[in-house]
DNA sequence: TGTACATCAGTGAACGCGCGTTCACTGATGTAC
DNA sequence: TGTACATCAGTGAACGCGCGTTCACTGATGTAC
C-alpha cells in the first residue's frame, strides 16, 4: 500500500521532505518500471500494475509522466544505465562468463535491458529505439574498457570484434530464453556460445 | 471483404468445394497470422485485424481455433516451416550473406520467424516455446546441410559452431532492428557481423 | 436423378474485461503575513 | 514564532476504447430418401 512510501519518507531528513520525497517516488516508479518491463515486456505491464508495485495507486502516475510512452523511454534509459553499471569493471572474458550464463537468462528483471527488451524495442517509436542505439554504443565503450583510444585502426578492428561479441552474447540469451525451461537446448546454447566466445577471445 | 475467398473458391474444382475451401481458408488464416505476428508481435495483432487481413470477419475465427493462443502456436510452427524452407539449399556463407542483411532486417513479415518473435516467445506458454526449440533444432539441421552425419565428434564440434553462428546472426538482426532506421549503427552492426561470421567460416 | 432436410463455415451484433487516461477530492507541505 | 492560505502529490471512482470471446442467424453444402 502506502507503507513503503512512508517508510522511505521517514529515512529522509525532515527539511524539504516533500520535494525530495517526490523525486524519490518518481525515481522509484522509473526503477520499478525498468525491472517490470524487462520481466514482462512493455505491453505486459499496465500503469496500475506498475504503480501498485511501486507502492502507489494508479491515479498519481500522471502527476509524474504525460503518458505511459514517456515512462517507457525513461525506464529504458534507466535500465540501460543500470545494465552498464553492472557490466563495467571486468575484462571481456569476465563479461562473457557472467553474461552468457543460466543465472543471467533466469533473472530477466535484473539482467541486461538490451537483451530483455530489444525484441520489443524494434516495434517502438523512435524515442525508445534511440535509447537502444545509445545503449549499444555505451555498452561497446564499457566492453572496450572505457578509456580505449578511439579512431585508430586497431580500435576500429577492436570495435568490430566487440560488436560481434555483443551480438552473439545477446543472441545466445534470447534464443535460450525462447526455449522451454526444461529443454536441454536452452542450456546447450549458453554453454556452447560461452565457450565459443571465450575461444575467439584467446585467439585474438 | 469476401472477394478474396470467392476468387480462390472459383479456382477450385466444384467437387468437395466446401471441405477443400474450409481447409484452404484455415490455411490462409494461419499463413496471414504468421506474417502479421512477425511484423507486429503476438500482442500487436488482434483477432479482428487478422481475420480482416485474411478476408473474413472476426466471428468465424472460433470455427477454426479454440482460442487465439492456439492459433499463435500453429502460426509459429507455420512461420518456422516457411523460414526453414527459405533457408535451405545454400551453403553456410550463402546463408550468412542473405540472413545478416539490410533486406532481411527490413522485411520482418517475410523474414526469419526465430529472429522476429524470439523476444516475444520467451514470455509465451510452453507450447510456443516448444515450437521455438524444435525450430532452432531444425534450423541447425538445415545449416548442417541436412544429410550430415550425426553423433560423431566432428559433427558435435560442427553443431557447436552452427549454434554460435545462429546466435550471432539472430543477435545482429535483432540489435539492428532495435536501432532507429536512420542510425548508422543499425547498418554497421549488420556489416560487421556479416564480415565477422564469414571470416570465422573461412578459418574453419 | 430430383427433392427435403441437417450441417456448419462465415456473419455481425453483443458481452465482459482490462487497459490508458481523466478528474474531483484530500490533506500535508511550505509560503505569506 | 505563529496563523491563514495556496499548492500539488497522491487517491480512487469513472471514462471510453479495443480486446478476446460468444451467440443467434444465414445460406450454401452435401446427404437421405
Amino acid at each position: 500500500m502506502y507503507a513503503c512510501a512512508l517508510k522511505s519518507m521517514s529515512e529522509v531528513t525532515k527539511m524539504k521532505v516533500t520535494k525530495a520525497q517526490v523525486m524519490e517516488n518518481r525515481a522509484r516508479i522509473v526503477a520499478t518500471a525498468s525491472e517490470l518491463f524487462r520481466e514482462r515486456g512493455y505491453d505486459g505491464v499496465g500503469v496500475a500494475d506498475l504503480m501498485e508495485a511501486a507502492g502507489f495507486t494508479h491515479g498519481g502516475f500522471y502527476k509524474h509522466f504525460g503518458a505511459k510512452a514517456d515512462l517507457m523511454a525513461e525506464a529504458t534509459a534507466c535500465g540501460i544505465a543500470r545494465t552498464l553499471a553492472a557490466s563495467g569493471g571486468v575484462d571481456a572474458a569476465g563479461f562473457i562468463t557472467s553474461y552468457v550464463s543460466r543465472e543471467h537468462r533466469d533473472a530477466r528483471g535484473h539482467g541486461c535491458t538490451l537483451a530483455a527488451l530489444c525484441g520489443d524495442a524494434a516495434r517502438q517509436p523512435a524515442a525508445i529505439k534511440a535509447e537502444f542505439a545509445a545503449g549499444i554504443e555505451e555498452m561497446l565503450a564499457v566492453l572496450a574498457g572505457d578509456g580505449a583510444m578511439a579512431g585508430s585502426a586497431a580500435s576500429r578492428e577492436n570495435r568490430a570484434r566487440l560488436i560481434a561479441v555483443l551480438a552473439q552474447s545477446i543472441g545466445a540469451i534470447m534464443l535460450s530464453r525462447a526455449c522451454p525451461d526444461d529443454a536441454p537446448l536452452a542450456d546447450e546454447i549458453l554453454d556452447v556460445c560461452c565457450a565459443d566466445l571465450l575461444a575467439s577471445l584467446s585467439q585474438a
